[in-house]
DNA sequence: AATGAATGAGAATTCATTCAT
DNA sequence: AATGAATGAATTCTCATTCAT
């Protein structure tokens, strides 16, 4: 991890800035729609209407890009998710069903990270940037059972975590965007398949769930 | 679809087949161990025993490899899913416990079909091909469906199926290769997750379902 | 000194090694020309009417063409020198006149060697690549001195030595090609140079040396 | 040679004229360790302290930023070997020896010039520039064999003098920075190679050489 | 004048595909 | 049919030079 996957410089003024900004919006559309390997620094370059020279000014290869990109990513994931104010009364049923929420706020504002990150195991590079948000995410869920559920051992804790991690990622994308009666409709089955889940363990039998119709 | 996805010729002989599964067997590892840009027809040749002259031979270029690759795939799947033998004793539960395990071998069998194809929308090539299997899979849930719960409307068969499947594609790969343990366990949580989904719905109020502890 | 700096496979067909020759020729132009930062492998490559795949199906960069043609000057200094037989009854005198005809004679077939590599601090790659064959003229005098004069002591035969040959490096090419007039006389004043210093000093007062007019 | 190699404007002010000069020694040093066509002018410019944009105010492109810096070194040359008083008791021996020890002193002064310059035929730009002061050291020891054998053609001088001129610059580089001793034992042995071979001929036998040992 | 961001032509290198043997 | 040498378009990245601030 040298510095060639950083970006070479960071820039100062606020033109660079813009221009990285709007580099890295271009390169999210291009690599959400070639993938990483097949999008050309050039059609990103061009995409953010810049020079290639510019984009290599700041980036020292594609990859750095790659990375920066998923750093803003993981940085947007954590503003979604701490926007969230947890009252010391939430259950776990409303923590979850606000991180479910705000995962899916997330996805549906940044359509391209999907396509590009999720479960692409096409380059190590791009499972590292999944694994990163999928952290972030099971990181979440792990607190809300350290909170909800202290008599939880960590290992269990660790393995629920995962697994409705995994199932968010997988259900998620099915919201197709701009379809709000799917979304809700998408997002009340996942909340009723993690509730139900939950709710047919021993380990939860103290918490509450309540299954809407 | 033109002629130039296809495959350039089946061979007849059984020599010439032998060398196309060698070939498909090597794309198989190259594309995934790579991704599928990234991996070059030169490796994929060597990797097979094989010159980059043969293997062009029998495919007119990149893409019909993975597609003949794809189609393999799907053959297989057909397969596995095909051993199953149902009865008309069979509960809905009993086929979908059924159809999560060979599933499950599936994955188990072509370790190198998951990270290539699965859920990559890097190339709307693979994607189509992740599509194609789970196509298959999704008409088998639809099929339980039909026989268990002839009720259920086509919409809600539909919903739910896709649902399940996306769901089993998520998790099953949490079964390490190799780890039988982890692989009971996984299997065991995810149709405890299905079948306290399925059961805390109306719908599927005249199914029984065991969760077992 | 990885892998990156030696040819990517050595040609074993007759053509193979023909097109390589040729590569190598073109390279001497293009880099004695252009010099070598300045050379294209492009360039290289049209001047040795071949293509530049093919160029690099031979060698993995520019860098290793370089080195390869440098190996081929040494096997053929090598080659000029050892044409020389030596006899016992070969005085100091008669031996370095030999050696030095031989390396005017090397300079004359090689006229691309000498701009390249004489001297040219401009890359350690070249620099290195003349201190190889320095090395070996180096070796040779101090042979020369070994067997003619041995009570020397090794830190003076290597001073003389490296003397000597920074002398005909530095005076060889004043032979302008194709004048053998000018030769002559450069080589003849090359040798009453060396003979005559050598002749003044007492360390050689054994030795006879005859300068002619 | 258009104006495009000259300096695009010399500076008047002290300011502008301590920054030309710093940029000339910030390109000594870069194109001593990179050699001219690897040197980049940001590198320059960087190691001059200054922008670019300075840096192309004064030189309008790199091949002007080598003539200057050639131009100062022929100057500096000047300086040294004009810093020589002869009288008319002088010898040859007396000139040439004092010649010899300025041209070292020149080459200590500037350890940058002689990678640089000194026989490199990688570019034209280069060879020029070496020429240059090449011609000026040769006229020198012309004027030198003038003043001490006018009985000498025209020829012959010209022959002499290239001839010595070569050797001083080619093994004047083997007097290690640093190392008096090695110094002066280098020297003493060029000057002996040069008396000793100016001794052994006629038409300087009216010349008196001593060899000290 | 000074700065350093912006530009884009040009260089090295790869790799899918063809074709001579 | 089999081989692997040959091809060259396409890609990543650099750097001399310009220009807006």
């Amino acid at each position: 991890m040298g510095s060639e996957n950083r970006m070479r410089r960071t820039p100062q003024q606020a033109r660079g800035q813009r221009r990285v900004s709007k580099i890295l919006d271009a390169a999210a559309e291009v690599f959400a729609e070639n993938g990483y390997e097949a999008a050309t620094t050039n059609a990103i370059a061009i995409r953010a209407n810049t020079s290639i020279g510019s984009l290599y000014q700041f980036f020292p290869n594609k990859f750095a890009i790659l990375n920066a990109l998923a750093k803003r990513y993981q940085v947007k994931l954590n503003g979604f998710l701490s926007d969230t104010r947890e009252s010391d009364l939430d259950s776990l049923q409303m923590l979850l069903t606000r991180l479910i929420d705000r995962t899916a706020d997330y996805y549906a504002a940044n359509p391209a990270f999907q396509p590009m990150f999720y479960a692409s195991q096409s380059s190590d590079a791009l499972s590292i940037v999944a694994d990163e948000t999928g952290k972030i995410l099971i990181g979440r869920v792990r607190h809300i059972f350290v909170k909800t559920n202290p008599s939880l051992s960590s290992e269990q804790r660790e393995f629920y975590a995962i697994f409705i991690v995994f199932l968010l990622r997988a259900l998620i994308p099915l919201c197709k965007s701009g379809d709000a009666a799917q979304r809700e409709r998408v997002l009340g089955q996942v909340k009723r398949m993690v509730f139900a889940y939950l709710a047919s363990m021993d380990a939860f039998s103290d918490q509450t769930f309540t299954l809407e119709d």
